[in-house]
DNA sequence: GTCTATAGCCAGATAGAC
DNA sequence: GTCTATCTGGCTATAGAC
């Protein structure tokens, strides 16, 4: 519904002269929500720091918990994307899922800040997270895995054992490194830490195999 | 410095007659803490819960901060008992090695509100955690692990790999079981799935070894 | 769309009686 | 040790001008 004539700087509104207002309001808010925590943080802060005014926010979001919502739900679209892109490889099996689990890994640490705030809401209070599904991103990242590791039994390379147990101890290691990697506390093991693990877990600890 | 004369249940204090007002406001902030996260959780509910008033809270912990450090502090201590007495078994080092993890996750289990007001602490604003020490726990932790797994590198039971690896596989494989146990949203995998998964390393997934 | 100004509320913490 | 009563301040959110 955009006005025919032709645009010229002068006849713009401030709106169109300044998109960034929203985007702003973003980043500063999944900084200062990683910082403080959700609760903690205040809409005034958050404001200041993007350079606006608390209505501003209030118009483009509604409330602080919208504001949130928004950062999550945009978030876990964009992830459950590059899931389902990092799952279409090609090599033998045990190649697809290094892969696999290194382009979670690499997502991850590039987004420390929102992995952070999204971690604290799942972890956190109930009353927030079901207006928006952390699951589904799980349940993309799951299924991909899946996915490699039953081509890797059809093709006689990995071992008949469930599929989902492989598949939640390679998310549980993924994630540990990740955590280990977001959190200052923590000495991170890093993308190599993360490569040496995984092959663990396909090579297996024991001398020999039981049973 | 007790007084000699005998003790009688005429002149006891009030604070020894109900030595449970600082017992039940631990309990309250754990619940509430555990469901409100610690910046929402407000000093008045927990004192409501517990059956007291605001001033007798600031009494015993001189500030919600302080309340939340006690908590966090004792548990450590508790869980780093806990840990050091589960190290020291007999049998096999596979045996010990699923012992280990399995004590762990039962600890876990049994302390799920207290593990999960921890988790959200460390990994959430960075003002609180510096106060008391989580990597005490993770250290007493990765240590007892790697005792038992050196073990069974020495006996030729293990392969020779490097045992730190191996250390932070089980922490990350345990933890993302606890993970799941505790937060509703997922579908739980109980003690049979944490079995089936720590089994699932020591063994591996790969039909043969590679190099 | 963005501002100034303010409403209305509830938080953490304390004074002082008992 | 525990209470009643209260202080002080920041918080989310909105009204209304521009």
């Amino acid at each position: 519904m955009e006005e025919p004539k032709t645009p010229s700087a002068a006849d713009v509104t401030p709106a169109e002269r300044d998109p960034q207002t929203r985007n702003r309001l973003l980043q500063s808010a999944v900084h200062i929500f990683d910082r403080k925590g959700y609760s903690a943080a205040s809409v005034r802060e958050i404001a200041e720091m993007a350079g606006v005014t608390k209505p501003a926010l209030y118009y483009h979001f509604g409330s602080k918990e919208g504001l949130l919502i928004t950062i999550l739900d945009e978030a876990a679209r964009e992830f459950a994307d590059a899931i389902a892109k990092a799952v279409a490889r090609a090599g033998t099996a045990r190649k697809r899922l290094m892969a696999l689990c290194d382009d979670v890994f690499s997502l991850f640490e590039e987004n420390i800040p929102i992995v952070r705030v999204a971690h604290a809401v799942f972890l956190g209070p109930v009353g927030i997270a079901p207006a928006f599904d952390l699951r589904a991103f799980e349940r993309t990242w799951r299924e991909g895995l899946q996915a490699v590791i039953q081509d890797g039994q059809a093709s006689g390379e990995f071992r008949q054992v469930p599929s989902v147990d492989v598949a939640y101890a390679l998310m549980g290691l993924v994630d540990s490194c990740v955590e280990r990697q977001m959190h200052p506390g923590f000495d991170p093991v890093g993308r190599d830490g993360l490569h040496n693990i995984v092959n663990l877990l396909l090579d297996g600890v024991a001398r020999e195999q039981r049973s």
